[in-house]
DNA sequence: GCCGTTTTCGGCCCGACTGTTTTCAGTCG
């Protein structure tokens, strides 16, 4: 079972201002807005705050310097009050009068919102009327009976609390992409396969392609009069769990792992990591696992709208639907309709006047927009790129020619050079970057890294291997590196004649505790020293976050994003991993476009372990996307001739 | 709490489903 650390104020660990982190500030504001929700405050209130939250998370600019000049305000969706606490905070190191809030909130009371099927309105009223502020006092109330006879509760409500509290145990909520997307690409071939079903397709957060999966959206294009048998079919599946609900147009079910024809291939992680993140229990709980999916059934004609609506997320159709009214139309998962023609109409019956879209597309033309590829769509500047025709050319798997930062037999690898190499020349790649572990990663009391000595013979094996492939008019070649250790002070490890003789050098922090234990300021500082070393090449998993595993450790990602921008600029090369194991996805991919925006490159390295650890670069390729890089921002989609001068 | 500018108040996205009701509130996405 997952605890939830509990909710405290920050308090601040710096003699002056800034006081806080733009991630504290944004996560006091999204637990404000929770605990205003249990407090059954204005909705509108409370999406203030996590619009703020948002808007926070995802700022570029300092926040100390927009307080300073008293311009904060003038970035959308920050106003006066929440100007002012967030001033308060950062000068101060206070937080006004938001304690009180957190004291007036029962811990219970935030864990119960994860009961699927509760709310904050009803976690209230158990609060007020029965007194209950923990999961387990609400459980003892369910089976005493306590719950039945209150207002608007009722057999059927105490029984459904019964059984979110024992899935919630069940369930982990959230899943990695590649898990999801097992489960999800399985689904949906299942659903196609039904007779009456016209089409079937994945949307929601799996389409987006987030790092975690809450639940499954499929949209499926069904006739009305095949839609009892559809649902009938869907519900008779072996493989579903359990069924949540079941209506004219959605059912709602939860899957079990045996939906998936193979094994669950869970990828490969650094050794040592999976003990640090909960070994056997967490592999345990990822192979166990279910997850909740839903089927939305519509009419062919309006499969499109359903699919965009159902893709989201929802700030993205927020603002659709905006620049919809502004145009006198209404949309939604039905159509595009002219607001005058539908009058008091609602729903399918309103959609009858939809302007027709065969597709996305369409959609999208209508409203004066470029179709807006699914990984864009998060409302980070998406619409009015589309609106001004200036969206980007994604990069595309086919578009990789090689990546940097793999492991052989020499470290923690299981495959020896020849293997790896073999591998990528399989996936037509030019180039494959080695890069070892560097002597001083200890797991366990066990060297894992390379001896200096061990790593300059792997150069030379590889030199040898260059040239038999150059020899042979094979365009590939293995660029010697090394995943260096970035020492708590910022240093490299190796001695810098070691490091000189490599062809590229990724610097990667792994005594997370030590990091995690430090401050932003001081943990910025560490690895921009270590950016700035003259051998650095690449900073490899910036936070070294595992996700559904543990945080990363606190850095100003821009500061250092920034930082490499200056000695980019001056002609040095720094770029910016995006390190493509489903388990990390670091650099998060909101950090990726600013990166490209400061003229930092990015590379997209699988981290690969053995052969087929290779093919997770699909999964950076994702995130990259999802930072609307193009093929010219990534060092992987150089040819192997350029990479190769470029880092000799 | 934020926004806008026929500004200083009134509106803020919207529909499906469930369980409780007998017209609706809560939850979810």
């Amino acid at each position: 079972m997952v605890s939830i650390k509990a909710w405290v104020l920050p308090k601040s660990r710096r003699e002056q201002a800034p006081h806080f982190s733009k991630a504290q500030i944004a996560t006091v504001l999204e637990q404000v807005a929770t605990l205003l929700k249990l407090k059954d405050a204005n909705p509108f209130r409370i999406r203030a705050y996590e619009n703020g939250s948002r808007t926070i998370a995802s700022l570029e600019q300092d926040l100390w310097e927009l307080s300073q000049s008293g311009t904060m305000t003038d970035v959308k969706g920050i106003g006066k009050g929440i100007a002012s606490l967030i001033g308060e905070a950062l000068g101060e190191g206070t937080w006004g009068d938001l304690q009180k809030l957190y004291d007036d909130t029962p811990q219970g009371m935030i864990e119960m919102l994860a009961i699927p099927g509760l709310g904050p309105k009803r976690i209230k009223q158990l609060h007020d009327e029965l007194s209950i502020d923990s999961i387990a006092d609400l459980s003892a109330a369910c089976n005493e009976g306590a719950v039945e006879p209150l207002d608007r509760f009722g057999a059927k409500s105490q029984q459904k609390i019964l059984d979110g509290i024992d899935l919630l145990a069940r369930f982990q909520g959230r899943r990695r992409l590649n898990v999801g997307l097992l489960y999800g690409e399985a689904f949906e071939a299942m659903v196609a396969k039904i007779d009456g079903v016209e089409h079937a397709q994945l949307a929601g957060s799996a389409r987006r392609r987030r790092e975690t999966i809450g639940d499954l959206d499929i949209v499926a294009a069904v006739k009305p009069d095949d839609v009892e048998a559809v649902t009938n079919a869907i519900l008779a599946m072996p493989d579903i769990a359990e069924v949540k609900g079941a209506g004219d147009s959605k059912v709602s079910v939860i899957l079990e792992a045996s939906i998936l024809e193979r094994d669950m291939d869970l990828g490969t992680l650094d050794s040592g990591v999976f003990q640090a993140i909960g070994g056997d229990d967490y592999s345990g709980m990822e192979s166990s696992g279910t997850i909740e999916a839903q089927v939305r059934m519509v009419p062919p004609h309006v499969f499109a709208f359903t699919l965009a609506y159902f893709t989201g997320s929802k700030e993205h159709n927020i603002h659709m639907r905006q620049l919809a009214i502004d145009n006198g139309l209404r949309l939604n998962e039905f159509g595009l309709i002219p607001e005058i023609k539908a009058g008091d109409l609602t729903g399918l019956e309103a959609a009858q006047y939809s302007l027709p879209a065969k597709n996305e597309e369409d959609i999208y033309h209508h409203l004066g927009l470029d179709w807006v590829p699914p990984e864009l769509r998060e409302d980070m500047g998406e619409v009015d790129a589309a609106k001004a025709k200036s969206l980007p050319r994604l990069v595309m798997p086919t578009d990789l020619k090689g990546s940097f930062h793999n492991h052989t037999t020499l470290s923690d690898g299981v495959a020896t050079l020849e293997q790896m190499a073999a591998a990528a020349m399989d996936m037509d790649w030019q180039f494959l970057g080695i890069a070892d572990h560097s002597q001083m990663l200890n797991i366990g009391g066990r060297q894992i890294g390379a001896d200096a000595e061990d790593l300059l013979q792997q150069g030379e094996k590889i030199r040898g291997l260059n040239e038999v492939w150059a020899d042979g008019g094979k365009n590939f070649r293995l660029l010697h590196g090394a995943e260096c250790d970035i020492l708590s002070d910022g240093s490299l490890d190796y001695d810098e004649e070691t490091r000189m003789q490599l062809n590229h050098v990724v610097a990667s922090v792994h005594q997370l505790p030590t990091w995690r234990a430090r401050d932003e300021v001081e943990n910025s500082e560490a690895l921009i020293k270590a950016i700035e070393d003259p051998t650095c090449t690449i900073l490899g998993h910036p936070t070294g976050r595992i996700l559904q595993g543990r945080d990363g450790f606190d850095v100003d990602m821009h500061a250092v994003l920034r930082r490499m921008g200056e000695l980019n600029a001056e002609g040095e090369l720094k770029s910016i991993e995006i390190n493509a194991s489903p388990y990390r996805l670091d650099l998060d991919w909101r950090f990726v476009r600013y990166a490209r925006d400061q003229g930092v490159p990015v590379c997209i390295n699988p981290d690969a372990h053995d052969t087929a650890g290779l093919r997770d670069v699909w999964f950076g390729v994702q995130m990259a996307r999802k930072g609307w890089l193009e093929p010219k921002d990534l060092l992987n989609c150089y040819t192997g001739e350029e990479i190769e001068a470029l880092l000799s």
